[in-house]
DNA sequence: AAATCATAGAAAAACGTTTTGCAAGGGGGA
DNA sequence: TCCCCCTTGCAAAACGTTTTTCTATGATTT
């Protein structure tokens, strides 16, 4: 048997009609057990499996999930992704991975996101999941472009992630930056520090400025001062990392802690440093952001703030899924915010355990 | 126009019929200019794009590719995927990525690779790109499998990676391993060392073993031993790397230089040797195999072998492609065999300049 | 001028499902 | 006994394309 089987093959070797067989396989109408038998005896020996093209022709759905991602190659995307797999996969839908950056831009420009975005609604999707990496003065024009695109054009699901996009009226799965950055920067200060300074993410964002405001918040809050010249700009590449850390002690040679907007930056900023001949944590603690491998290897081990990145994936997935079915009945936008957690490592505690490891409870 | 155009809607606004509204949309047919311009208005007006299931329907090709991922999380395959992608989108093509691994196992379990391959098979993809991580012993049945699957149940190309099958009959593109760790071996030579163990993958694996018999012939090419108890055993993770190190130094206090299989490993290995009091480059010289991010920022910068990652994905996406579009006339097996390169930073020479760069040429 | 041919375009079939409507047969109530 | 309804299964329509076949018109040839 070389050639694949179709629905009518499998009525032929059953002697039934092609309706009872499609009636038997999806259990939709009561079959008598005689023919039921037949039926399910003729689709072994054929190995028969419904067409999915076939069945999306009628259906109107593709069991296809299209996935936006931003970072691909980075330390962090990557487990979120996963955690969408898991779910998605185990309830039936593929995953289409469109990537939005290009060779050199580590996230995705507009234009690519907008074209993958596009491309996905075409290949008849049935959800999205995507995050953005929208400048915020543009982010109104952009989502009303892909409200329209989604919403209007063809009836595609949506979800966010990173960022809450529920004011759009879209599910979202979001870590709260503030609190987050607040819970970093209040370490450091538990731990001593008082002239504290912070590497900011490409501040564009809304992600970035909200960390801003959480250090600004705790430093606020044990009344300290947060000069403007103690944050400096990076844009999430280890790279700006060692960059920023110079400008900073350069500025402000008396520094004695400093939270760092990610891990990757980190790594630079520790680099500078070192190379200052100052020591970690001795003269200077450091703590990141996102808990990504690195992180637990670093020397120090960094500490750092653990970002639920698979629970992200999962909960999005769920949310999305769900939005699916009831895709019929509109429902009011969710908002899933996820638990962040403190990681104390050598970077800010000479007396914290070795520890390789990154969990995600 | 909330609701989405068929070709119908578009003949009706033309005044033709359906067949004509195709033979324009196609140019498969000689269409008088007066039709063609009414046809390609109502288009505009309607924007109308054809639906791409429907037209998976009657050519019998999804334009859907499969891709089995065997470690989605890690530093290397990402970038694998992402030259994947950059040809694949460039062609038309979507991207349908299945995720071999579990939550534990690091490669995806043999089952987990069936599963995934017959689950694309039935999504009807038009090729599937996947790598094996089979043990030796039990490759050549699961290959049957797997060429009864694609080619008998249905006609899917395929291609494999990181592994030559061309012995299967399947097109190819890898790394010479033995190649490769005999470069990687003998740069430890060409820097004077003479004691050099090895810490290997996963030593059921094809690659592993190459990289074994890489280290035994250029240590045997330089009239020196490659001792059994020079030897540990890994699994790619960098806990792994720790444990076979200590095993290492334990069996030979004297070693001054190891060829680790991968650069995961080779920061636990770096971390056992500095715990045991010794330095790196100074007592002993290491390299990793690789270059993923991490290697260049280690402490010191890990010398390692470059492994064209990207390039890997952009070549098989070309040879997977062609072979789609030749699926009527059978074509021998094509090997792809890219070049490694030496990289050389600080853990193998104290003079080597800083390094903070991955580049795949 | 009649017969043949070429051509543009329309109509219809096909791809593999799901689903709607319909027919035949049997059982129960009046 | 007759009628109605319920059950079980089948035939046919529909989804949106591409492709094959058909038709009508005008041109060319004899």
């Amino acid at each position: 048997m070389s050639t694949i089987g179709s629905i009518k093959d499998v009525a032929k070797r059953a002697h039934v009609s092609i309706s009872t067989v499609s009636n038997v396989i999806n259990q939709t109408k009561f079959v008598s057990e005689e023919l039921s038998k037949r039926v399910r005896i003729a689709v072994q020996e054929l190995n028969y499996k419904p067409d999915p093209v076939a069945k999306s022709m009628k259906s109107r759905h593709s069991r296809n999930i299209g996935v936006i991602a931003t970072d691909i190659c980075g330390l962090f995307y990557p487990y979120v992704i996963k955690g969408l797999f898991e779910v998605f996969n185990k309830n039936g839908y593929n995953m289409i991975i469109i990537d939005s950056n290009g060779l050199n831009d580590q996230f995705g420009s507009i234009e690519r996101v907008m074209e993958g975005l596009s491309h996905l609604v075409h290949s008849r999707v049935d959800g999205i999941v995507f995050s953005s990496i929208f400048p915020e003065s543009i982010e109104p024009m952009q989502m009303k472009k892909i409200l329209k695109m989604t919403d209007d054009q063809r009836k595609v699901a949506l979800v966010s992630i990173e960022t809450d996009f529920s004011k759009y009226g879209i599910d979202s799965v979001y870590t709260n930056s503030v609190k987050a950055a607040e819970k970093a920067t209040r370490h450091l200060l538990d731990m001593g520090c008082r002239k504290i300074g912070h590497i900011t993410g490409p501040i564009f964002t809304r992600v970035a400025q909200d960390r801003v405001t959480g250090y600004k918040n705790a430093m606020g809050g044990a009344g300290l001062a947060a000069d403007d010249h103690m944050i400096s700009n990076g844009d999430y590449t280890h790279r700006s990392g060692y960059a920023a850390m110079r400008e900073l002690l350069a500025q402000s040679p008396d520094i004695d802690g400093v939270f760092i907007a990610n891990d990757q930056m980190s790594v630079g900023a520790m680099r500078a440093i070192k190379e200052s001949g100052r020591s970690v944590p001795g003269n200077i603690k450091v703590i990141g952001f996102d808990d990504v491998f690195i992180a637990s290897v670093m020397e120090p081990p960094l500490s750092t703030i653990h970002i639920r990145k698979r629970h992200m994936g999962i909960e999005a997935a769920r949310l999305l899924i769900n939005r699916i079915q009831l895709m019929g009945n509109p429902m009011p936008p969710r908002q899933i915010e996820l638990e962040s957690r403190l990681v104390v490592r050598k970077s800010t505690s000479a007396s914290a355990p070795d520890d390789w490891i990154m969990v995600d409870w």
